[in-house]
DNA sequence: GCAAAAGTGTTCTCGGTACACCCATGG
DNA sequence: CCATGGGTGTACCGAGAACACTTTTGC
């Protein structure tokens, strides 16, 4: 069909919140290129697998997680002709938000797997030389996609566990976008939105204050009306 | 590195609007697989080109319009294992958004290439066995990606010509939203737009009624406040 | 009672919609 | 002067921001 062929590899932005800070799981590598840099976790297509089979399999086998109710979508494809240099790579992005995961993480087969706040990946002078290959390209096209899809769709829910409060909500808001809301009024809209959250009947057991009202997710994937950043 | 390696192309839904209609170019194929149908212009990136680079040639090669200005990004990739009957294929959908061409087609290197209203193509029964391979996919893809970009990017002046008047520009929102508009908001909103579109100064002429204002791209390509569909 | 956190009500303002109205041209 | 389309003014309405206030718990 044509001479040239490429090796095609998924790699992954896993997201969480973990802090009050918006983190990325990264791989130390322990194979060259980059050895010993920081990395995305991925791996290359096989025969049979679509994108997405590649990206779920990936993302059990480094972080034990399974994608059940996992949010996984693809980003982009990334395939300058030097940005591998052992040959032509095309790497698909895609970005998978995880709740907040007990640690260590289990069941992972890279030794050197750890949450990283993006804001230090990200910000930073040098930031681009931080990761291996264009990782941090990758990174930080997949957080400002998570930044502007909590905007109009629900998948902040994404990133809180099966049960939670709307402060726990606000938390993940404020983390990935940087920036603080007003409690009150995030309330009301999320509370407001159609099948966003619904509630459970159960609050909380908190140490001080009221007892918060739990929520679990609605069955909406689109927020009518959008929450906009401010 | 891996065994199992892909051939890689680039797909383009190339839109224009055309007598109030989205229109996208299409090819009909005269070679298998597929020979006779329909599909969207594209071809496989070579070993010395980045992807946007096989965009570009290729969009250069089949309309004869050199992409000087022209809206070109990348939308998803495709690389289901049986997408293609050949072997595996991965694809890149890309995105170009032309003002509407003089015709016939110069230059184009494919005889029958030809601009088809995206209506029929996308809302028919069996719209999905219209095209060859997973081409009616991307091209729904591609439109979904284009009338979401109209709220809140200045995209829809790259649909328009060097200068145009708000009623060009608002018969471009009207045909990729398949909605009608009210003239005089929509006057009042892109005319308030910060950096949207800028004044000539010249007037169109017309055959009855007040001569309309000119405008040509502004430098904005955010559009602060948005423009919602409604 | 007091501190702390959850949740509600109220006011102001701004952007969207609907639509009446005026302007500039050709015939 | 009339038809036609360009462009402006205005009144209403709903959503967001700011913030005072009430509720429910632990100590």
């Amino acid at each position: 069909m044509r001479g040239n062929l490429f090796a095609v590899a998924v790699d992954l932005v896993v997201l969480t919140v973990r802090d009050a800070e918006l983190c990325a799981l990264l791989v130390r590598r322990d194979t060259p290129p980059f050895t010993g840099r920081w990395g995305l976790p991925g791996g290359f297509v096989l025969p049979h697998e679509d994108l997405l089979d590649t990206a779920t399999r990936r993302l059990s086998e480094e972080t034990g997680l399974a994608l059940h109710g996992h949010h996984l979508e693809q980003l982009a494809s990334y395939a300058a002709p030097d940005r591998d240099p052992r040959g032509r790579v095309l790497t698909v992005g895609h970005i998978a938000i995880v709740p907040r995961p007990p640690e260590p993480i289990a069941g992972a087969d890279a030794s050197g797997t750890a949450w990283h706040p993006v804001a230090k990946l990200i910000d930073g002078a040098a930031a681009d030389a931080l990761l291996a290959f264009d990782h941090g390209r990758i990174l930080a096209d997949g957080v400002e996609r998570a930044q502007s899809k909590l905007e109009y769709t629900t998948l902040a829910a994404s990133f809180c566990p099966p049960e939670f409060t709307v402060t726990q909500l606000r938390h993940v808001y404020e983390a990935v976008w940087r920036r603080s809301l007003d409690p009150r009024n995030f309330h009301r809209k999320v509370t407001g939105a159609e099948n966003f959250i619904e509630p459970t009947g159960e609050t909380a057991i908190r140490d001080r204050g009221r007892p918060a009202q739990l929520y679990r997710r609605g069955t909406a994937t689109l927020l009518h009306p959008p929450l906009l950043r401010p």
